[in-house]
DNA sequence: TGGGAACCAATGTTGCGACATATAATGTAT
DNA sequence: ATACATTATATGTCGCAACATTGGTTCCCA
């Protein structure tokens, strides 16, 4: 649906305007999705993306600093989102023996688990993008990559 | 900066998984770049985004209902927003005379001037897409109308 | 080696999104 | 007119973002 429709807007001020606007509202539609589809695993997609950090780790361990690192938004509480996770079994913390400053986690036998149940869906979802072709998509990356030059 | 070195992800499975977390992850810098910069006057995104319709409608009232239709998140409790900005003097409520379920809410003439003194800056943001064209920027949301079909 | 800087994680607070439920007012059908 | 559905808003709960602060640990160097 074009964005005037479904934001009720009318009219835009200009090109850049009507963009920024898109990018948000769109990656709210994405996101809205997304998490959706993994609503019925119980997880939230922050959830789902530090389980993913830490298969990528496994066996070794992550430290929550390690985390926020690798996670799209930086200030996220990284520490409360493994506690949730920790409440489900899915990972374990552990502190660090060689640093007791740092805390290792890794994901467990119950999460690696949880991430084959749900292998297929981020894929799914980024499908849903295959209105584009694979040179568009590839465009697009290039212009939201261009704005925060 | 490219997305592979800001999310510390080597490689991306295919163009459309990478296109969608770079919307994602674009639309988070975008939201935190202009959420900064409201912050000095004491306003979330919500809040001025709520004021925003109110001023629209002005001087007519604008129901609950409204503002989440107008609102780019349909799912967010206007009625909460719109409690804080009732703290703050920047709106009224009133019950309204003709139907008593619903609730007139009106920008108030502090809310008018809060706007006035914050207009440059949502402009001003969407002008960090100056890096772009005209015609790359409407090149943009031609894309991404396109995703959401 | 003693003390302050730097580091790492946890916690407290506020505001919002998502979702379910409550409460009150209105509309409608018989 | 009464019962029932519908509408409009408010509220409760959970999880997360943003930001500040705390507490414990390690580092470093004078």
């Amino acid at each position: 649906m074009k964005l005037e429709d479904e934001i009720q807007q009318r009219a835009f001020k200009n090109a850049y305007q009507k963009a920024h606007l898109n990018v948000v509202f769109t990656a709210g539609w994405l996101q809205q999705r997304l998490a959706a589809a993994f609503k019925p695993y119980g997880l939230t997609l922050p959830q789902y993306n530090v389980l993913r950090i830490l298969r990528g780790q496994h066996p070794k361990p992550a430290t929550v600093n390690l985390l926020i690192e690798r996670m799209l938004d930086k200030t996220s509480n990284a520490s409360r989102i493994v506690d949730k996770l920790e409440a489900k079994h899915l990972v374990t913390r552990q502190i660090c023996p060689s640093n007791r400053r740092a805390v290792d986690i890794r994901i467990t036998e119950a999460g690696l688990e949880l991430l084959r149940q749900t292998e297929s869906l981020a894929d799914g979802q980024s499908q849903g993008l295959h209105n584009l072709s694979a040179e568009e998509a590839a465009q697009l990356s290039d212009l939201l990559d261009k704005i925060r030059d």
